[in-house]
DNA sequence: TCTCATGATTAGGCAACCCTAATTCGGGAT
DNA sequence: ATCCCGAATTAGGGTTGCCTAATCATGAGA
């Protein structure tokens, strides 16, 4: 009980590192090296190197060619960095006046320079909310996560009416063309067709009928349950 | 017309050393490599090789033995991260509840990860102020700043009746215990008692007479005209 | 003018991170 | 049981920035 408590002074790239092993494992499930290189976009031997590093300060466990998993410490860490960056998300459009396609990038930098006080103080001044403007939960300041059950679009039934709850895109270009449809968290669309083989999904949202490629439509994540 | 226009990725240390040599060289005066040294508490052999890479990006002049001035470039640099540690700091205070002697070490991180973005939707939040917490001006966005004349409350005469324009500290304890006398910005305050050769000083503000020593006395700026 | 203290610079190293090139491992296909 | 491809690791380098120890320049005073 050392390297469990320690969360402080952890430097940029292994705060980054962290988040991505996090985001690469969910329900803990290994993550290799080479998805890690390829969502930080790095060198695979500069990953392999930096794994070493990690597992040494006892952030992750490494079985050599096998891949990675985090520690119950590494996990605290990732999940503290992911709640600065969503509740940056949340604060920078609530009290800036931010577009939703535009706080990815600012908090991607900003979160490794606030303090928990910085950080606590804008969860206070929001209110404590739940989940960031893409609709991912934010995780509690004791580190628990309550993921909710979602349904990619693309996977839907025609005749399905649901919720949009997430939005799993972090490009501007794209944030903006699903805002424009009026595919955003919160908005209730009903799938009216849907081609097979990946094919193009037609929805009807606020009032419009839009059709979606396989790629956006994969990224839009919707309540499991149906709306009446 | 190339060095003069980039300001943008320098990294934090050239931010922090830009900054330094600004603060150390008021009119353009030149400042001593021992003089960074001692601010940013490095070794001079760091400094000295820094200020050979700087002098290379054309962020200042260096003449070996001599001193070190910043460029037009270099002072841009300077001003820009002034401008936004000092928008922060008020951020800080008007919209997250800091108290004055906490913000400056929150600042210190932030400013080299805010984008200009974000610095002027804070400063437009903010009114644009013309000041920091500390009376510190806040240069604008073009660059320009505007030095109002201060003397030291240690020079002052007895009887003299001034306002407090600045406190140039960042101590947080000193920051309390000047706040708790009554001695910030705005405050009027009169010299009723001083020692000759750096001895203490007597004034009365906020209703009570407080003693200060030299070091404190000389920290708190007033207007150069008396109050009447 | 010469000496010497003080301050500045050069020499030589170290740690964090990144890279490309070369090598090695693991597991499916023959 | 072997071969072999792709994934992973090791080898070897480069940059940024910091440090200590050693050397050198400057200007004040003898």
């Amino acid at each position: 009980m050392h390297a469990t408590t320690a969360t402080e002074s952890l430097t940029r790239s292994v705060e980054d590192y962290l988040k991505a092993i996090y985001r690469l494992s969910p329900e803990g499930r290994p993550a290799s090296t080479s998805d890690i290189a390829h969502l930080l976009e790095l060198s695979a031997p500069s990953v392999s190197g930096m794994v070493k590093r990690l597992s040494e300060l006892g952030l992750l466990e490494h079985i050599p060619y096998k891949g990675v998993q985090l520690t119950d410490s590494g996990r605290r860490a990732a999940l503290r960095m992911v709640r600065r960056h969503r509740l940056i998300e949340v604060y920078l459009v609530q009290f800036l006046g931010y577009p939703w396609d535009a706080v990815h990038v600012e908090a991607e930098r900003l979160e490794h320079a606030v303090s928990d006080t910085l950080v606590e103080r804008m969860a206070a001044a929001l209110g404590h909310p739940a989940v960031d403007p893409h609709g991912d939960p934010i995780p509690e300041a004791d580190g628990s996560i309550r993921e909710p059950a979602c349904t990619p679009l693309s996977e839907l039934d025609v005749g399905d009416t649901v919720e949009i709850l997430r939005v799993d895109e972090r490009e501007p270009e794209r944030l903006r063309y699903l805002a424009s449809l009026g595919l955003i968290p919160g908005a209730v669309v009903r799938v009216e067709d849907r081609q097979p083989f990946g094919g193009p999904v037609t929805v009807e949202a606020a009032g419009a009928r839009q059709v979606l490629g396989q790629e956006l439509a994969h990224v839009v994540l919707c309540g499991a349950e149906g709306v009446r």
